[in-house]
DNA sequence: AGCGAGATGAGCT
DNA sequence: GCTCATCTCGCTG
């Protein structure tokens, strides 16, 4: 059960990473050395300076993406809708801004800290054991997941990705990317990847295709 | 089982 | 000011 090499992040295509992390542990060990971990389930592609949904879209280089600019196999970490953290795995060399956003992951170890951390999302302080990691913001909370995070190295102690589940290529379905209506044509693109029929998956429904 | 509103803050797509 | 790579709750039926 080692780490994914680094070149799992530098030497392939955006699309071929984000389908090949389909099936691969998250592993988010807490201050007590537990392991947390979840098999990824669901991701999408962000294509860099030339796809209008990318925060590096047109050169678009600031201090929150600057760390989508470094070379591949670091974790880039924001913060969105005034509550929620986003996890994507940079990938490629530096200076192509290119990133896989993990959307929903399956949990595997650790799952009463996860019930503890997204009950207190909830007004009763329960959360169903289907709604702890099915989406980008919860999942980060589960996995207690914050700006500290972003840049780390997926080498690192701290956040990293092991072997788990092969996935076949017919089990991969293929749909547009969620909640960039605003990316004109390239909203429209094929960037999105789950596994068919997991329950983990965000939003199941809007599969356009079996094949890339 | 599906929608609409509200929460909440950082960057202007 | 307004827009988000979101989620939860409360209303409808």
């Amino acid at each position: 059960m080692g780490k994914l090499k680094n070149e799992f992040y530098t030497r392939r295509d955006t699309v071929a990473v984000a389908r090949g992390l389909l099936g691969k542990l998250l592993v988010v060990p807490n201050k007590n050395g537990e392991r947390v971990s979840g098999m990824i389930v669901e991701t999408e592609a962000y294509l860099g300076e030339r796809d209008r949904a990318a925060h590096s879209y047109a050169g678009r280089r600031t201090a929150r993406n600057e760390v989508t600019y470094g070379p591949g196999g670091h974790v880039y970490v924001f913060f969105v809708y005034g509550m929620y953290y986003q996890l994507n795995v940079v990938c490629g060399k530096s200076g192509s801004p290119h990133v896989v956003l993990i959307r929903a992951v399956e949990p595997v170890e650790g799952i009463e800290t996860m019930r503890i951390r997204r009950g207190r999302a909830t007004a009763t302080g329960f959360c169903a054991d289907k709604d702890l990691t099915s989406g980008p913001g919860k999942l980060c909370i589960a996995f207690n997941i914050d700006r500290e995070l972003n840049g780390t190295n997926l080498r690192s102690g701290k956040i990293w990705l092991e072997d788990y589940r092969s996935v076949d290529e017919e089990q991969i379905a293929v749909g547009k990317r969620i909640g960039i209506d605003h990316a004109g044509e390239d909203a429209l693109r094929p960037l999105r990847f789950w596994i068919r029929g997991n329950p983990f998956v965000s939003k199941p429904r809007l599969e356009i295709s079996a094949k890339n």
